[in-house]
DNA sequence: GGATTGTTTTTTATTGATAAAAACTTTGTT
DNA sequence: AACAAAGTTTTTATCAATAAAAAACAATCC
């Protein structure tokens, strides 16, 4: 049985759009709310009954008294395949999974409470992030967040960005880019002045402005790339908060240096800044992670774990 | 319930393994057996059974008589997950599927002759060959296997050979690959010779080659990317027989440049050589493909059908 | 006549059940 | 003891069933 999670979600928006509404505002039409929810109108529907229902009954059918109808918990909003990842990701955390652990289908269902297809198909996806293997017929191995898969993952990342920072330096004055690249910088500075109650919103920032990048010259392959990049980093930094404000102070100045150098299109400065961007983005991660090294335990083809237990999961986009 | 493809696959591998047995030779143990057909000893068990209640009965206990035991078909011996990968080909080859057409797991599911879970599981894994893409609660769409993906395919596939094949350049002469590379320039020079009756040999010699050069310095990223080229090469040709001998003639004499240019162990030679290899094989695919392109209307995100129908699955590795 | 609401059909997400295959444990044999 | 065979338990692959969500169709309404 499907879960009703996209039915919660939509509803406790919905209150919040219907109590925001002006006072004046004709209601909106079903379709009009089902292009807002993001949901089918069926659903839609079905919203609309269950605030009716709960609403003070035969208000004179007209706007509903949306006043205290309670919202669904968080949670409950979260679709299960989504929440598989959570899991899995604390699974890894928390039990300190060691490079080489076998992952065993029924054991994380029962664990996480859902049936194995479920995690069977959270696995199958999150199988192109590089961490796990799969053996047919007998499971999968967890490969482990190593020094070397940091390595691997950065060299990558470095041939790719740089590639397409040239690309973008030399896009033509035109380019409806240039603009969207200079409201970056500003949104860039803007954080960097309130950086000291901010500085959990650089991570989206610094998605957006290397997506940015890439959107010079497109390559669905290096989109795809920067979606593991973007898992690692989130999950990873969510474990690991030390020196965080700190950190993404440098990392937004660096960015600054970075889209200064882009404004310049010169190709060289361009290269100086990305490089010693990244330079530092690796030595953030790698020093970050190692710190906890020692106390691991090495599985055989992994000779160097370096964030042992850390960082994982997400195959939701 | 699971299908017992295993167990066919084995029993006929069973079959070969007992009638080379020489003759004096002791019948082998089942973790032998186990180990030579690649199979648990449970299976082992099941096949020696098999085997016992086919051979003429009570022949003294010792080696049962293989003689004229039937084999099973072929079919039966691929497990279901495999035959979609193939199936799904079909579907897109002979259905002619355009760019922006959805995928139905029902239809799929009931054309395929199988439960939708399979289908879903195969989708969720081919998902990362980036020909398809998910619709959260409203299935799937099929990208096509457009001009543009191949442009990219390209792009991708040069920026790493070349990496590679520096990588490679440079290894101390102590390296064990040196040999094996020279073991690889004998194998075409000897393909070369033979070509007429052996060119579909040639697709695996490709493949062999390529990793080969990835190995100089391992990136499990690229390997995962060369599972993508491999993928789309194997069912690109299958499909399109045209001129494959003398494509293969070609290919092999630039492989042989390609691995006389590392051995000379000269960077700019190197580079040349590989340029001049990868441009020919973009130009091959390109041409051979874009020869349908008129037949084929265009979706609208894809401006750009290469081989509309063509080229797909496979997500078992 | 184009948007709105009401109704029906199709499709996706998720579960639980089960045979095949693997992994583990015990027993037997030299 | 050391390995082989027999027996048991666990795990994976696969199916069929079902509620939720989407999509398609039909009836209304200014």
């Amino acid at each position: 049985m499907k879960s009703d999670a996209v039915f919660k979600r939509a509803f406790n928006d919905a209150l919040d759009l219907i109590g925001n509404l002006p006072v004046e505002a004709p209601f909106p039409s079903e379709n009009q709310l089902s292009v807002q929810l993001m949901v089918s109108r069926t659903t839609v529907r079905k919203i609309l009954s269950a605030i009716r229902a709960q609403s003070l009954p035969a208000a004179g059918d007209s706007r509903p008294l949306i006043g205290a109808i309670p919202r669904f918990a968080e949670a409950e909003t979260i679709p299960i395949s989504e929440q598989v990842e959570k899991h899995f990701m604390e699974w890894m955390l928390r039990d300190n999974t060691r490079p080489g652990t076998s992952i065993n289908e029924l054991q994380l269902a029962r664990r996480f409470g859902l049936a194995t297809t479920g995690i069977r198909e959270f696995l199958n996806r999150f199988q192109r992030f590089g961490l796990i293997e799969r053996r047919p017929n007998a499971g999968w191995v967890f490969k482990g967040f190593t020094a070397s898969f940091a390595l691997e993952l950065f060299e990558i990342r470095e041939i790719f960005e740089l590639r397409s920072a040239l690309a973008f330096a030399m896009l033509p004055a035109t380019s409806a880019l240039w603009q969207k690249l200079e409201a970056l910088r500003d949104q860039h500075t803007q954080l960097l002045e309130e950086i000291d109650t901010r500085y959990h919103d650089f991570s989206d920032l610094d998605s957006r402005f290397h997506r940015l990048i890439n959107s010079a010259a497109p390559n669905r392959f290096i989109e795809d790339f920067f979606d593991i990049i973007t898992l690692i980093f989130h999950y990873h930094y969510q474990w690991n908060k030390r020196d965080e404000r700190q950190r993404n102070e440098v990392a937004i100045k660096e960015h600054l240096t970075y889209i200064e150098a882009l404004l310049s299109r010169n190709p060289s400065i361009v290269e100086l800044a990305c490089r010693a961007h990244l330079a530092s983005a690796k030595e953030t991660l790698m020093r970050s992670s190692s710190r906890k090294t020692s106390e691991f335990a090495r599985a055989d083809d992994a000779k160097d774990p370096v964030t042992p237990s850390a960082a994982m999961p997400s195959a939701s986009s």
